[in-house]
RNA sequence: CGGGGUGUGGCUCAGCUUGGUAGAGCGCUGCGUUCGGGACGCAGAGGUCGAAGGUUCAAAUCCUUUCACCCCGACCA
């Protein structure tokens, strides 16, 4: 391909909208065109690695006898009814919905469980057609709260998503598994380094989740790793040992001190200087909407008898932090949020800062995280402004309130269950950054009940199927292939997801033996099955070539020159993985691409 | 949603405080000299200063409204 066919612009500067290098470099190299928040235009070049990255994904899927479709982006509130999971992505806001001419209203399809199950239980009556897996790529839409950093959190999106159907839980799990080295082998076939992490399973729903985390340090996500150990979770799911508390000797009676101001633990431990963190418990307030119906069918009351909104306060140690994902999860909650001005004052009878266990409002519900056990003599909120609790005892002073894990992971703490079994007293836990690129989930039977999608089983007996499901950004894998492999010139593709296998730069274009050499590089290549990229820009000096040609980050390079007429070129690769600069042949560097690509499998 | 910031040629930005002919660098076009790590000279093209309204003899600049985009936060009590 010769590159002057192609509408290829580069920016000297970076445009001053962009923060992450994958999205400045993309911005830069012309591979996306920013049309509005999270909306973005594929130009040619980022398409080709795109595409690369699907045949990827579809070989390996293909391999596992997984059956590719297409389904709809436009699907019809009707379905989502039916999951009952409209409501929730509603309140979310995430949902781009809107009404049709007839006025019923449809949403432009964020995920296809509703879909998928309703294509496949039309089709499904007998154990003997299953297990089978769909999937499909396909653009997808959700009004993200905060697009943002480029490709890596847009509104409207590349996306693979798959479906797996069994007759049972333990056929779910082999399936399950199947995916889970289907999506090893894509990332490591992308050339990523990533991590497995245990996930919560969000609004998805279902049971058994793991995330697949490219590493780095521009990643939105926090995982919690122990090398001892192998364990790797997501901090939103993750467990350990919370460090014992600090002792408490003395037993004074409770009493209530003047703390005016002090709204923060900081702020408090300044007034009272001997007391440890460890002994400050905070209380935090939230506003929760919650869904009613989850609540109704597990606690097998009536919908009509469910609050659907309410305040809690939960109760936390000082040097620990709360975990919303788990008190979400824990409250059945559509929406957990900080509780306002207003509520605080009601529920406490105080300005916002001194909310504490005892004398809450009748209708606020109290709960604990499981950092307060075992705090004795501890300080928390008086519900009064300017004033705290001081040696406050659970069981002496006041009952301790339920009390659930709804904390965070905090780096250095000891994994769960150090010094028992194989895991070593000492295994410790880290803080590492990642960013999510797939997500596969045991979905159990939440939508093929709600949504009626059964088989006949061996036994003669009607039973919902087995559902798991499995996705990848694929736009995101682009991204943060960049963000993994890059330097202050420009991206680092590796060979298997590259735009090009390799680039030939042409110093001087007019020159009869460079025009002929290149000519012939170029055709032996494609002969070969290579793409190979032709930078035959009249124009452009040497200098600006080599700028763009580290931009763009094609991992192998030919320098054709002044040595053309010998038959002599530069093998001039991105990365010292393919050799470092030298004068050769250019049937030797004909054959290095062959070589490589052939190693690649590309 | 809350807070902060920014909108001026394709890109990066200056000008705004103190109203008075719309600027620079990069990029683009033409000609010439150059030609192995973003060359130089000369001559050009390109902007209703995000939008609407207002104040004024006069608005990129002051006021009001609005839209868009970016960042931070949703971790505090």
């Amino acid at each position: 391909m010769k590159l002057s066919k192609q509408l290829f612009v580069t920016l000297r500067e970076a445009p001053s909208d962009a923060e992450v290098a994958s999205h400045t470099l993309m911005l830069r190299a012309g591979f996306v065109q920013s049309l509005g928040a999270g909306i973005y235009v594929y130009g040619p070049m980022l398409y080709r690695v795109l595409r690369r990255i699907e045949d990827i994904v579809r070989d390996e899927h293909d391999k596992a006898d997984c059956s590719e479709m297409l389904m709809p982006a436009l699907q019809p509130r009707s379905l989502w009814d039916e999951s009952g999971r409209w409501e929730r992505y509603v309140n979310d806001g995430i949902l781009f919905n809107f009404k049709d001419r007839k006025g019923a209203e449809v949403c432009l399809g964020p995920t296809h469980e509703e879909v998928i199950t309703t294509y496949v239980k039309s089709l499904v009556q007998s154990y003997k057609q299953l297990p089978v897996t769909l999937y499909q790529i396909q653009t997808k839409f959700r009004d993200e709260i905060r697009p943002r950093f480029g490709l890596m959190r847009g509104r409207e999106f590349i996306m693979k998503d798959a479906y797996s159907f069994d007759t049972s839980e333990e056929a779910m799990v082999e399936s399950y598994k199947t995916m889970r080295q289907v999506y090893r082998n894509i990332f490591t076939r992308c050339g990523l380094g990533f991590t497995p992490v245990e996930a919560d399973s969000g609004a998805i729903g279902g049971s058994g989740s793991e995330e697949f985390m490219v590493d780095a340090d521009t990643g939105e996500d926090g995982i919690a790793v122990c090398r001892a150990t192998d364990y790797a979770a997501n901090l939103e799911k993750a467990v350990s040992q919370i460090p014992t508390p600090a002792a408490c000797d003395s037993k004074v009676e409770m009493h209530k001190e003047q703390t005016p101001g002090a709204t923060t633990c900081d702020a408090l431990l300044e007034l009272f200087p001997e007391l440890p963190m460890s002994r400050l418990l905070k209380t935090i307030l939230y506003h929760v909407v919650y869904d009613t119906e989850a609540i109704a069918a597990a606690t097998g009351t009536d919908v009509g008898e469910v609050a659907s909104e309410g305040v809690v306060a939960v109760m936390c140690r000082g040097d620990r932090e709360l975990n919303e994902i788990k008190l979400s999860n824990h409250l059945n909650a559509l929406k957990l949020e900080l509780a306002s001005e207003d509520e605080v004052k009601t529920a406490t009878g105080a300005d916002v800062g001194y909310a504490g266990p005892i004398g809450l409002a009748d209708h606020v519900r109290l709960l604990a995280d499981e950092s307060v056990n075992d705090v004795e003599g501890f300080l928390c909120g008086g519900n009064e402004s300017g004033t705290h609790y001081l040696d406050v005892h659970f069981g002496r002073d006041i009952d301790q309130p339920e009390t659930v894990d709804f904390g965070t992971v905090q780096e250095g703490d000891l994994m769960l269950g150090a010094g028992t079994g194989d895991i070593p007293a000492d295994a410790t836990i880290e803080i590492t950054r990642g960013i999510e690129v797939g997500h596969i989930f045991q979905l159990g039977t939440k939508y093929s009940e709600a949504m009626d999608a059964k088989f006949l089983d061996v036994d003669q007996k009607q039973k919902p199927i087995w559902m798991g499901c499995y996705g990848i950004g694929v736009s995101r894998v682009a991204a943060s292939a960049i963000e993994q492999n890059h330097d202050d010139a420009g991206m680092i593709w590796p060979l298997e997801i590259a735009p090009y296998a390799a680039l030939i730069v042409q110093m001087k274009v007019g020159d009869e033996a460079q025009d002929a050499l290149c000519q012939k590089l170029n055709d032996d290549l494609e002969a070969a099955g290579i793409d190979v990229l032709w930078d035959e820009r009249k124009k452009v000096r040497p200098g600006a070539k080599f700028k763009d040609a580290d931009l763009i980050g094609i991992p192998m390079r030919i320098v054709v020159g002044r040595d053309a007429a010998d038959d002599q070129v530069e093998w001039s690769p991105r990365t010292d993985e393919y050799g470092t600069k030298e004068v050769i042949a250019s049937g030797d560097a004909t054959s290095r691409i062959i070589d490589a690509c052939a190693k690649a499998g590309r």
